[in-house]
DNA sequence: CAGGCCCCCC
DNA sequence: TTTAGAGGGGGCCTGA
């Protein structure tokens, strides 16, 4: 048995730089190591769990290749290697020297056609298994029943290894080796190899399998008989040949395949050790260490010791055990075996932690990562079930809790005691993650778990790392005291739902619909022609090559013809179907978004609109609302304000109160800055804005002009969005010096918010990420990134996020507090909607005046912030936009 | 069904 | 030569 594995040793240093510069790994000399680390852990890994006996790792010399010039472009585009891997690269090629491992490398070629060539070789030179290790899919057109590609999953998808099987699934067609043809043809966006534009990834499939290749089609393009695709190919041929080209991976490179030379040795251990005390890989060492006790107890005792003497010469020893002959270290989806849920076990679990998670028609339950039991719901013993989860004093271990109380809701099933959600603790550690139980299992334990059995055992795992991850985060304050009981809260809100008056909302959709009908016509008497306004590609086909309105069409970040309406409005006195397509579009959107699509949202039980509140979405810490969004409802135009009226109070004993705090975010930034001016202009009541622009135009306040006070109204937001001098003069419409010099004077008036930015930006650069008052964290791993767009995005978020997301931890602890309060005083009145800086409330009208006190209170001393009173604006009226 | 584009909110 | 260039969201449409 020969089996050669080849990894691409570049794509696996970027790769382990990636996934572990998270939290960066600086050694005690300050030195970075996280893509060395990431790289022989990999290396490792990969020797333990494929075995092979055969290793190579392939580099590129850097030096100009054949596709250089053909990838000019792509090339001076490409991103410059991050300092910390230019720095870990000699490492890497130490460590790599260490295992004994030859680095391939091949003058003029790159390091895939390196991989190409030689798995080429090992497989005519009857190896029986090669493994080529790659991020990238082009190698699908390797792919035989004797190579396989182990591929890097990219962002929180797993790694995979591919066989022929996979690859034909995967790819779809029916021959691997074709696969390159699709390839080719298609292009690949990410490294901006030009495919055909306007042929999509079926059609060329379908395309390349009538002719046998991308050759033949071009050859015979005049047989296509679809006219569009025949134009298309024959235009685009030379793109097609030339893509194709691009992305085939040589098999002939000039390079020598030396079996001998491949073949995989014992590491030197020695030289192995000194690395791992030089950059400082404790925990890697120990793994080294406690694995080589396994097989030799001579070499434990030698392994980490301090005294080279003692480790022992096993180096090529005939019949020494090497370390690769243990067993993989990956770690091995466990199996888990469940046992049926009877009356009997459920008596007999009660007292006990429980772990519960449903599975379509199944419940399971699991005190141990061992121990699970299933049943069907409909074979539920319910009483013992619910007397179960009513246990006060067990542990509810579980994965999207409100979900789940949703669940148990139907079955009339109560969940008391602690209860711990994986998902929402999940959350709190790393917003920006993706919160499925099978991405936490694989990012956190290592496997992913097959079927729901394993996934809830695999719950007692994830415990008690949430728990230290938590604490050591300290957040286990925010998890346990705002976004662990808002859980409930969102229940009770989604439940209640809001009133809506479908017949006002039909009225105004019949009313908004004729109205489009007239401008449609209009539209199409001044194009000349009928088309899908609806469609940015046809609009854009309309007004820039039919009717050239202007000379210069814009395009938009993939080169299609832009249509946005920021666009639109400067072309506005170019041609009058402009604004007309703008008046088309603004009631299309309230048209379709709302007004048609609330009324099939209501449910027909309660006769109500529920929305779903999702409170593992936002990186800030904000919630989101969706199905429908009702954080989202217009309020800006006098048109798209009417719908709020529809939203009405839930009958004639109720009135809708709605609370929303005043510029909080301002308040929150003067605050956290302690910005005296700005405190005392909140404190003094006074027109922030209006106060901001006497200060950066050195005028009294009275003096202050329209035009001024909205200048230093959009400087106040940009502060919070994290300022340019761009953007401030595409909002206010003015040049950009004049932008300039604005931000800059206030600046100099604002001394102490200029050093909190810079506080703001020091703190994620030395921690790597950004926090709210509460402690809520945001990653932000490009804070210290040489990209200079990356880094200036993390800037921004840095700054932006504490104030958006203590703003959030603000609201939601209000929103805890008031439904605590509503439900201790029995009151009727109901919390029913929240829009990131206001709630609104189905008020019963007798409780008005002790409900308004409750709720402006409860706001304003929700998170008190230094030096300023929280101001509440409250009002109540029948509908939605009266109650403003 | 995903991705692009657009537009509504805070 | 073109675009993007202020944070956070969600929904609709197209094209396959």
């Amino acid at each position: 048995m020969k089996k050669l594995l080849l990894i691409d040793g570049m794509a696996a240093v970027y790769r382990a730089y990636y996934a572990l510069n998270r939290t960066p790994r600086l050694n005690s000399k300050g030195m970075n190591t996280s893509c060395v680390l990431g790289f022989t852990t990999t290396l490792y890994d990969l020797l333990r769990s494929q075995q092979p006996t055969h290793v190579g790792v392939a580099f590129d010399l850097q030096k100009p290749t054949f596709r250089h010039e053909m990838y000019a472009d792509y090339k001076a585009n490409r991103e410059a290697m991050p300092e910390e891997i230019q720095m870990g690269l000699p490492w890497v090629k130490k460590i790599i020297e260490a295992f004994r491992i030859p680095i391939l490398t091949c003058e003029g070629f790159e390091a895939d056609d390196v991989i190409g060539t030689l798995s080429h070789k090992a497989e005519l030179a009857g190896f029986d298994q090669v493994v080529m290790v790659t991020p990238d899919k082009d190698f699908a057109q390797l792919v035989t029943p004797t190579v396989k590609m182990y591929r890097f999953g990219r962002m929180g998808k797993p790694d995979t290894l591919m066989g022929v099987d996979e690859v034909k699934e995967k790819f779809d067609v029916s021959d691997p080796r074709q696969v390159i043809d699709l390839l080719g043809l298609w292009g690949d966006a990410s490294d901006n190899i030009p495919g055909i534009r306007g042929v999509g990834e079926k059609t060329a499939k379908k395309l390349i399998a009538q002719f046998g290749s991308i050759e033949q089609m071009v050859a015979h393009a005049d047989d296509i008989k679809n006219e569009k695709l025949r134009i298309m190919v024959s235009e685009h041929a030379q793109d097609a040949l030339f893509s194709k080209q691009l992305a085939t991976i040589s098999l002939d490179a000039p390079i020598v395949f030396d079996e001998a030379d491949l073949q995989l040795q014992t590491p030197d251990y020695e030289l192995l050790r000194d690395l791992c005390n030089e950059l400082e890989f404790r925990q890697f060492a120990k793994r080294l260490f406690t694995d080589l006790s396994v097989t030799d107890p001579a070499q434990a005792v030698a392994w980490g010791s301090q005294n080279s003497q003692n480790t022992p010469n096993v180096q090529n020893a005939p019949g020494a055990p090497t370390l690769f002959d243990l067993a993989p270290s990956v770690p091995e989806t466990p199996v888990v075996e469940s046992r049926p849920l009877t009356p009997e076990v459920l008596e007999s679990l009660r007292g006990r932690d429980i772990a519960i998670l449903f599975d379509g028609p199944t419940v399971l339950l699991s005190t141990s990562a061992d121990d699970v039991w299933t049943v069907k719901v409909s074979d539920l013993d319910l009483p013992r079930f619910q007397a179960l989860l009513q246990d006060h004093d067990t542990e509810k271990l579980c994965f999207d809790l409100k979900n789940l109380k949703y669940i148990l809701d139907e079955l009339g099933a109560l969940l008391r005691g602690p209860v711990f959600d994986v998902q929402l603790a999940h959350y709190l550690l790393d917003a920006e993650m993706r919160h499925s139980l099978d991405f936490i299992c694989s990012s956190l334990l290592g496997f992913e778990p097959q079927g729901s059995v394993a996934l809830v055992a695999a719950l007692w795992q994830l415990y008690p790392l949430m728990v230290a991850r938590l604490k050591d985060a300290a957040l286990v304050h925010l998890y346990s005291d705002v976004e662990l009981p808002l859980v409930d809260v969102l229940i009770d809100m989604e439940k209640e739902g809001v009133r809506i008056d479908v017949e006002a909302l039909r009225a105004y959709a019949a009313q908004l619909s004729d109205q489009r009908s007239a401008i449609e016509r209009q539209i199409y008497d001044l194009a000349g022609m009928q088309f899908n306004i609806s469609s940015p590609k046809q609009l854009g086909e309309v007004l820039y090559e039919q009717m050239k309105v202007t000379d210069r069409p814009p395009r938009t970040a993939t080169k299609q013809y832009s249509t946005a309406e920021e666009v639109l409005q400067k072309l506005s006195d170019r041609h009058p179907i402009i604004p007309l397509i703008l008046e088309y579009r603004s009631i299309t959107k309230l048209v379709g978004t709302y007004l048609d699509a609330f009324p099939k949202l209501i449910n027909p039980a309660t006769g109500r609109l529920h929305t779903v509140y999702n409170q593992t979405v936002t990186a800030t810490g904000r919630l989101s609302s969706s199905n429908p969004n009702l954080q989202n409802i217009p309020i800006r135009t006098e048109r798209g304000r009417e719908i709020r009226r529809a939203f009405v109070a839930r009958d004639d004993d109720h009135l809708l109160l709605a609370a929303d705090y005043s510029q909080i975010e301002l308040r929150i930034i003067a605050s956290l800055a302690k910005d005296e001016h700005m405190l005392h202009a909140f404190n003094s009541g006074f027109d922030i804005h209006a106060a901001t622009a006497a200060k950066i135009y050195h005028l009294p306040m009275e003096e202050v002009s329209k035009d001024q006070r909205r200048n230093a109204k959009s400087v106040n937001f940009g502060i919070v969005y994290g300022i340019s001098a761009f953007g401030l003069s595409e909002q206010l419409g003015i040049p950009r010096k004049e932008a300039a010099a604005l931000i800059e004077e206030y600046f100099a008036q604002y001394p102490d918010i200029q050093a909190f930015i810079e506080r703001s930006k020091q703190f994620a650069r030395e921690h790597g990420y950004a926090r709210t008052l509460l402690g809520r964290r945001r990653y932000l791993p490009d804070i210290n990134s040489r990209n200079a767009s990356a880094r200036a995005f993390a800037e921004r978020n840095a700054v932006n996020m504490p104030i958006q997301g203590t703003s959030a931890d603000m609201i939601k602890l209000a929103m805890v507090r008031i439904h605590g309060e509503l439900q201790k005083r029995n009151l009727k009145s109901k919390m029913i909607l929240q829009v990131h800086d206001e709630l609104v409330f189905d008020l019963y009208r007798p409780e008005e005046a002790e409900v308004r006190e409750l709720v402006v209170r409860e706001m304003q001393q929700a998170l008190p912030l230094d030096g300023l009173t929280i101001d509440v604006g409250i009002d109540v009226g029948p509908d939605w936009l009266s109650a403003h």
